[in-house]
DNA sequence: CAAATCCCCTGCAGGC
DNA sequence: TGCCTGCAGGGGATTT
């Protein structure tokens, strides 16, 4: 689900709540696979940690804590990370089938109590395709180190180089995370739409303005994703639980059949990859 | 090495 | 109403 902007967006709604708390209660289920630390590890060493930064990567959130270690985290498809009211309601149950307790079902992988604050942060993740690391103070992480430039502020001239050799369709190649760093399905068509290039052209056939204008575009869908909230489609919503509007925006992207934006010719649908691709067979080329 | 394929999961929409 | 199929924002391991 969520790509570079939702994972952003979530990381500024956390920072201001989360900087200098201290988790004084952790709380796991263990589903596996999420667990890249086997849960009761990761229990023991996250409590009593004060979380010092929270930082992304990629898609990847990292949670600096005090002493020198990090929680990693991935949200896969259906990941959530939700502040909730953690208080003991013995005298008024929970209505039944409200936000709250929906929070609470089985899909609620991991809580963490927060200091100071009355609120828990909880991992949420019906799919169960994110992950949970403990990455110690020295600690190297392979899934980090490979990744590439990060999507928001890479050059044509590092997209170009980073294809340099390869012989696949852009739109694969902006799913590489280890060419690129936080594109996937929604924004990797939005900005091959921008940039007016098919999605099935190969990486070997793209000249140096398109290029540029394929970074331009990377940058400009970004950051209007991010100014909006990020992308609404199912399950992603913020840590508060809001839902972000930049669904409304999307050019092709879910809008087979439909006009295109800027043409009005209807938008078209292809696989690409075991993954659909949406374009303008008339804008882009 | 690079690229394609399969698989991990749940939930939902659509067809019958 | 139920059952079936296909599809979904990700990415890793395995195969070719």
């Amino acid at each position: 689900m969520p790509e570079l902007p939702e994972v952003e967006v979530i990381r500024r709604y956390l920072v201001p709540v989360l900087l200098g708390r201290v988790i004084e209660q952790v709380w796991v289920r263990s589903a596996p696979p999420v667990f890249l630390t086997p849960p009761r590890a990761l229990a023991r060493r996250l409590l009593g940690e004060r979380i010092v930064e929270v930082e992304r990567r990629g898609k990847y959130l990292l949670f600096l804590l005090g002493t020198g270690p990090r929680l990693l985290v991935h949200l896969g498809m259906t990941g959530q990370l939700r502040l909730v009211a953690d208080e003991v309601r013995r005298a008024s149950p929970l209505p039944r089938g409200g936000p709250i307790e929906a929070m609470l079902d089985r899909h609620v992988h991991l809580k963490l109590r927060l200091s100071g604050t009355g609120l828990a942060l909880l991992y949420r993740d019906p799919r169960r395709f994110g992950r949970l690391q403990w990455l110690d103070a020295q600690a190297k992480s392979r899934r980090l180190d490979r990744l590439g430039p990060e999507a928001l502020t890479v050059s044509g001239r590092q997209l170009q180089g980073a294809a340099r050799g390869r012989r696949l369709a852009v739109k694969s190649f902006l799913l590489d995370q280890h060419a690129l760093a936080g594109v996937g399905n929604i924004y990797a068509d939005e900005a091959l739409f921008l940039a007016k290039i098919l999605p099935t052209r190969g990486v070997q056939t793209l000249n140096d303005a398109e290029w540029r204008r394929l970074s331009n575009s990377l940058c400009k869908v970004l950051t209007a994703a991010i100014q909006r909230g990020g992308s609404s489609i199912d399950d992603y919503v913020r840590p508060d639980g809001t839902s972000g509007r930049y669904q409304t925006r999307h050019r092709v992207y879910g809008r087979t059949g439909r006009p295109c934006p800027s043409c009005r010719a209807p938008v078209d649908l292809v696989r690409i990859g075991q993954r659909s691709a949406h374009f303008c067979s008339r804008c882009q080329r």
